[in-house]
DNA sequence: CTGCGATGCTACGCAGAACGTAGTAGTCAT
DNA sequence: ATGACTACTACGTTCTGCGTAGCATCGCAG
């Protein structure tokens, strides 16, 4: 993390945030919201490392649950707060590539 | 490459096809360009790695030139045709992203 | 005309993210 | 009780991201 101090996050990151912020969710969960999301099913390798990563930042954390087989994760608000600053960073630079291709 | 055949992009690949949206340009000038865009300047490593995968996949090309110090780039059209829907995919994840956090 | 900062790129190497595969175990319907 | 689905852990490989260092060229000040 050297570009920025800490307001990147890599895709799969970023997904696990958005499919996290309708609600807690489950990995296996995640992974059906964001092959609804984009088409793309992560394997488990990429969402759990994702999920780790995003616990150890601080960004999510587990759900209080009685069930031992699955372990649902919440966005913490601090994850909330990181997660918006990144889509409207993510807006705004999608726009201005936008208006680039269709002026030239 | 496995999540989608193609239709993916790294933060700083998507700089570099974004940056060349209005124009050729030399690596020195992607710095400078993406600098301006998101606050943050990639290092040589990070854009040249950057410019010579996206060479390797046929989306960007030297561009003519006889200046022998300077290697100038441009989209191919196969480049702009990824770029313009890599761009919209974005634009709708960030939005439902956006919505879910206004909702929840 | 010489020094020096800015330009433009190559080379290198490490840490860690992305990803697939395989394996384990519980649940549920047939 | 067998097979499909759920849910996750473990593991290893490949490649990206990134910084550092180095080298050559240009332009300008003195």
């Amino acid at each position: 993390m050297a570009l920025s101090e800490l307001g990147r996050f890599s895709e799969p990151a970023l997904l696990v945030l958005i499919s996290l912020a309708d609600g807690p969710k489950h990995g296996y969960a995640m992974q059906d919201d964001i092959a609804a999301l984009t088409g793309g099913r992560p394997g488990p390798g990429t969402l759990y490392g994702a999920v780790r990563r995003l616990e150890d930042l601080g960004l999510i954390t587990p759900h209080e649950t009685d069930d031992s087989r699955r372990r649902p994760y919440e966005l913490t608000p601090r994850g909330r707060g990181q997660l918006q600053a990144e889509l409207e960073r993510l807006r705004s630079v999608a726009h201005t590539g936008l208006r680039r291709l269709a002026t030239a």
